[in-house]
RNA sequence: GCCGAAGUGGCGGAAUGGCAGACGCGCCGGACUCAAAAUCCGGUGGGCUAACACCCGUGUGGGUUCGAGUCCCACCUUCGGUACCA
């Protein structure tokens, strides 16, 4: 009975916290500093909590119960992100409403986080697909759609620091004068808005797929063709953050790596917009444009490209339009019609994926239309391409083949002609040119009558060339963004509805702040509707608002809920407002944040938006919500050994393995040609040797070791349910804290599960007396004072694992406590205050043990709230200290001498000292240093 | 291609520029047992030794330093992100 048995305390202690809200989190609690700790709520899947989940809320759940201790007042949520496609794609498999599967998932995935005995405050748990936590969804939305920015605004917000640019109340729109229509040129404006984007339409499936189901061009799900059609559809203009959303991740404790893929999502660059004339009297619209300037859209008959390099327009020898640009009708010259029409029909078929996969050969039609260069009033040849995208920068481009790989390859493929304008020096200016050239240096070759640039920087030659553009109304310096504007609607069912309704003349009406929030319609059938509209338009009597106005029947996107479910958490049944602002002001921001890596781009860059349009609009206090952020390493599966056989049953090399895909299943080929198939070795199967591992029975054959990311199909995958059954929570908790650095990716390992189980039956062996039958204190822990090496054991490990908690080295902080226990097992006699300072050590990282190891030490409540133990810095100093001794940085001797000898006698003891004379022995000695850890000869 | 991170025993991993390999797994030996499991004790980077000692060792090559796993330069490999972005 008395052997470590986790099966029984754990259910114990989860009922005893659950009883009593031990983790119930007050608001403003005087003295007392906040700290928010949050996870990335789970999507509840049907497939259950992976070993992924607990990684992340165990390192946070170590953080909030450490702080507790250290006198925080803790806000540690969770929650459901419940709306999206899986939920709707296995409701319409089974037939059964989605409501019923997320509320089935949502318990399994509760049931089994409370199994893993994190401190959440359950009282604040949230619900995305809640209409109590959806209507302030949508209240969101409507803010966002009251919305516009405004570049110049300046204004100084909370910290009295200045801000150029805001988002402001759509009222406040300032309307040019001799506005037709100025609702429209509102619409216009607003940060939410529409626009006609296509969709990813399978007519064999009826139904719109998301990005992700469209696998080059077919459905993912049968291959059927997929065919792009343009659809009425909802975008959030997130590029008006652009700027915002890069520069304000400077002050922002994330990890390097996150910052930069954040930053080149946003993918911000400085350059020129240059218009390029298609007109057979250059000199006359020259003429016109120095006198009336740019005009904010070009002529009809102007091709305005964006470029991040005007430097090199004298270079410039063509142009390239994308192949759907609105000019491409217009200036294609009837011998190139025919051409035209067939390529831009080609390219259309084919889907983003197709355009970028077939990367290296690059096609292109000519238009047969000329524009002409602003700069030197070249006609060049104006072509149409489908390396040339539509929604970025203008969706046009000027060539400049000498010095961009891209352009290089078209111009060799369509013989057009090759200018060097950028050399290392002005010697080089007519060295020959080849695509390895490199992209900086000086100007050359690019002069006309009223500037040169020849010899310029690349840097000065832009500005210059920049000025020169605009002061004569032919172009302008401009920025550009890889970030596009968010597609906010999906053509589904199972997503938060949007508060609007819309008139006979497509205009957008919001839907009353009290009349939210617009319910999901209960529809018995939410399949897909077998054409493009979405499944809500089958709900009739819904869609109608009134004679005149019908509800919009998209649906937001599984982003809209998880935008700003951290707010929420602060203020859950708040039945009024979103959040009270007092409680954002107390509770904001979030300091740690901790989630996997797959969200570092897109879950992250979307709450920010939002984030920052409620804080421009005075709704929250910080303009960044989540102060520190760390990305928790993947769990990979066990690692495995493989080798190879032929048909014939011979082994191969791993080495002399191709690993290819056929219609999206792994395909193995040896060298000749061979077919082979993997074969998963056991351990015992492998030897090391030299580089890597060979199998045992033929060292010849290579063996290929890895591990890999965790499938159904590779079925590796490890239920967390059957760890904890088998081995218990805390050893669960324990084991994926021990594998490593939180944000490392770490296999797997059953074997080391086991170890750290070792560990905590060893710890409570070390307190329980296992031989006896029932609960008791081990005979020899008993009410005394620690000897002086105890003392300092203690002393130590309280030390050293607060530093590692601090640091978040959960590992260390681990290996710490298991000396401990290694140390305090082979006493005959251990004081019960040491084993209670052990017990409040091990409580955040292992809480069940601890508490009831608390209670057999005689408390009778939870130790979730006892202060952190301290210590006397005194006890971590030893009286002696062991000092290196080097003789040429190598280390040749300990030396034991008395804490504090002075650094004379230090070095005199080491050159006395007769091991280390031996070695200095016939030497000269050039020089001694020595420190107080060190002391180190150079002879 | 570009951006980022990382390469340390058989394995997961420790090491404010100062004793490389803490802690755990595995393995070896011992105790307990009729035996096994569990548990406890000891050992465990490689080479050479009877042993002490000594030599070699943190992906590769250079550099800085009295001293480099750690800092700098170049390269190689692996992983992650991203890709016709003008």
């Amino acid at each position: 009975m008395p052997a470590y048995h986790p099966q029984r305390i754990e259910p114990k202690w989860q009922t005893y916290w659950d009883e009593r809200k031990t983790f119930r989190v007050q608001d403003r609690v005087p003295g007392k500093p906040k700290l928010y700790v949050l996870d990335m709520f789970p999507y509840p899947s049907g497939a259950g909590l992976h070993v992924g989940h607990p990684e992340g809320y165990t390192a946070t759940d170590i953080v909030c119960r450490y702080k507790r201790m250290r006198g925080f007042n803790v806000l540690h949520p969770m929650g459901w992100d419940a709306f999206g496609l899986p939920a709707e794609q296995y409701a319409v498999k089974t037939n059964t409403h989605p409501s019923i599967t997320t509320r089935n998932n949502i318990e399994t995935f509760r049931r089994q986080i409370k199994s893993l005995g994190f401190s959440y405050d359950w009282d604040r748990e949230v619900d995305t697909t809640d209409p109590d936590y959806y209507k302030w969804t949508q209240w969101i939305f409507l803010l966002i759609h009251d919305t516009w920015y405004d570049p110049d605004f300046v204004w100084t917000d909370a910290s009295g620091a200045e801000r150029v640019g805001k988002g402001r109340p759509i009222a406040d729109l300032p309307i040019p004068p001799g506005t037709i229509d100025p609702d429209a040129y509102r619409d216009s404006k607003r940060l939410a808005y529409r626009a006609q984007i296509p969709v990813n339409w399978c007519p064999n499936l009826g139904t719109v797929l998301a990005n992700e189901e469209v696998k080059d061009g077919r459905s993912e799900v049968g291959g059927h063709p997929v065919v792009r059609m343009p659809l009425e559809q909802w975008m959030l203009r997130i590029t008006a953050y652009g700027d915002r959303l890069a520069a304000e991740l400077d002050g922002l404790d994330w990890s390097p790596a996150i910052k930069e893929m954040q930053r080149n999502w946003v993918g911000r660059s400085e350059g020129a917009e240059v218009d390029f004339p298609i007109t057979a009297d250059f000199a006359a619209w020259r003429d016109t444009r120095a006198q009336v300037g740019r005009p904010e859209l070009p002529e009809a008959d102007v091709v305005r490209v964006y470029t991040t390099r005007p430097d090199t327009l004298f270079g410039a020898t063509y142009m390239v339009l994308a192949p759907e640009h609105p000019l491409v009708d217009r200036i294609t010259t009837p011998d190139q019609a025919a051409a035209v029409a067939a390529y831009r029909e080609a390219a259309a078929r084919k889907s983003d994926l197709d355009r970028t996969d077939l990367a290296k050969t690059k096609t292109g039609v000519a238009t047969g239309a000329h524009a002409i260069n602003p700069v030197n009033g070249e006609p060049i040849p104006v072509w149409i391409a489908d390396y040339v995208l539509m929604n970025y920068g203008t969706g046009a481009i000027m060539a400049v083949p000498g010095h961009a790989e891209r352009d290089f390859e078209f111009a060799r493929a369509f013989e057009i002609p090759i200018r060097r304008v950028v050399a290392r020096d002005l010697d080089q200016a007519d060295a020959p040119l080849d695509a390895a050239d490199p992209e900086l240096g000086v100007a050359v070759h690019s002069a006309n009558d009223s500037i040169t640039l020849d010899g310029m920087p690349t840097a000065d030659a832009k500005r210059a060339i920049t000025a020169w553009l605009e002061a004569r109304g032919l172009g302008r310096k401009a920025v550009n963004y890889k970030l596009r504007d968010w597609l906010f609607s999906r053509q589904r069912y199972w997503g938060e509805p949007f508060p609007v309704v819309i008139d006979e003349h497509e205009r957008v009406h919001a839907v009353p702040l009290e009349d939210l929030p617009v319910r999901l319609p209960e529809l018995a059938d939410f399949k897909p509707s077998g054409r493009p509209e979405p499944p809500l338009g089958k709900a009739t009597e819904w869609v109608r608002y009134s004679d005149e106005l019908r509800r919009e029947t998209n649906t937001m996107p599984q982003w809209a809920g998880s935008c700003w479910y951290y707010l929420r958490y602060l203020d859950p049944k708040n039945d009024q407002a979103a959040w009270d602002p007092e409680l954002e002001k107390y509770w904001m921001p979030v300091d740690l944040y901790v989630g996997g890596a797959e969200h570092a781009v897109l879950h992250l860059l979307y709450s920010r938006f939002w984030h920052k349009v409620l804080f421009d609009r005075g709704y929250v206090s910080t303009p960044e919500p989540f102060q520190r952020l760390v990305n928790q390493g993947m769990i990979l599966g066990e690692t495995e050994y493989t080798a190879f056989r032929d048909d014939a049953g011979a082994w191969v090399s791993a080495a002399e393995v191709r690993v290819g895909q056929n219609e999206g299943a792994e395909v193995w080929t040896a060298a000749g040609g061979r077919n082979v198939a993997p074969v998963k070795l056991a351990e015992e199967q492998v030897v090391k040797k030299g580089e890597g591992f060979v199998l045992a029975e033929d060292p010849a054959i290579r063996v290929d070791s890895r591990a890999h990311k965790m499938s159904k199909s590779r079925g590796n995958v490890i239920n967390p349910d059957v760890v904890v059954e088998q081995y218990g929570a805390d050893s669960l908790r324990l084991y994926e804290m021990f594998m490593g650095p939180l944000e490392a990716t770490k296999p797997w390992s059953m074997k080391g599960v086991e170890g750290v189980y070792r560990f905590l039956a060893r710890a409570w062996r070390m307190v329980v007396d296992h031989e006896a039958d029932v609960i008791r204190l081990d005979p020899r822990v008993a009410d005394v004072e620690p000897t002086i090496d105890q003392a300092k054991i203690v002393a130590r490990t309280i030390a050293g694992v607060e530093d590692d908690l601090e640091a978040h080295r959960f590992n260390t902080a681990i290996s710490k406590l298991m000396e401990f226990v290694n140390a305090f097992t082979g006493a005959e006699v251990r004081p019960k205050k040491a084993m209670e300072t052990f017990a409040l050590l091990l409580a955040p990282m292992a809480p069940h043990l601890a508490e009831e190891l608390w209670e057999i030490l005689g408390h009778e409540t939870t130790l979730a709230h006892e202060p952190w133990p301290t210590y006397d810095p005194a006890l971590l100093i030893d009286d002696t200290v062991e000092i290196p001794i080097q003789v040429n940085g190598k280390l040749r001797h300990l030396l034991t001498v008395p804490l504090g000898i002075s650094l004379e006698d230090l070095e005199a003891a080491a050159r006395s000292d007769a091991k280390v004379m031996s070695y200095l022995e016939g030497k000269t000695i050039r020089k001694v240093i020595v420190k107080e850890k060190l002391v180190n000869f150079v002879v």
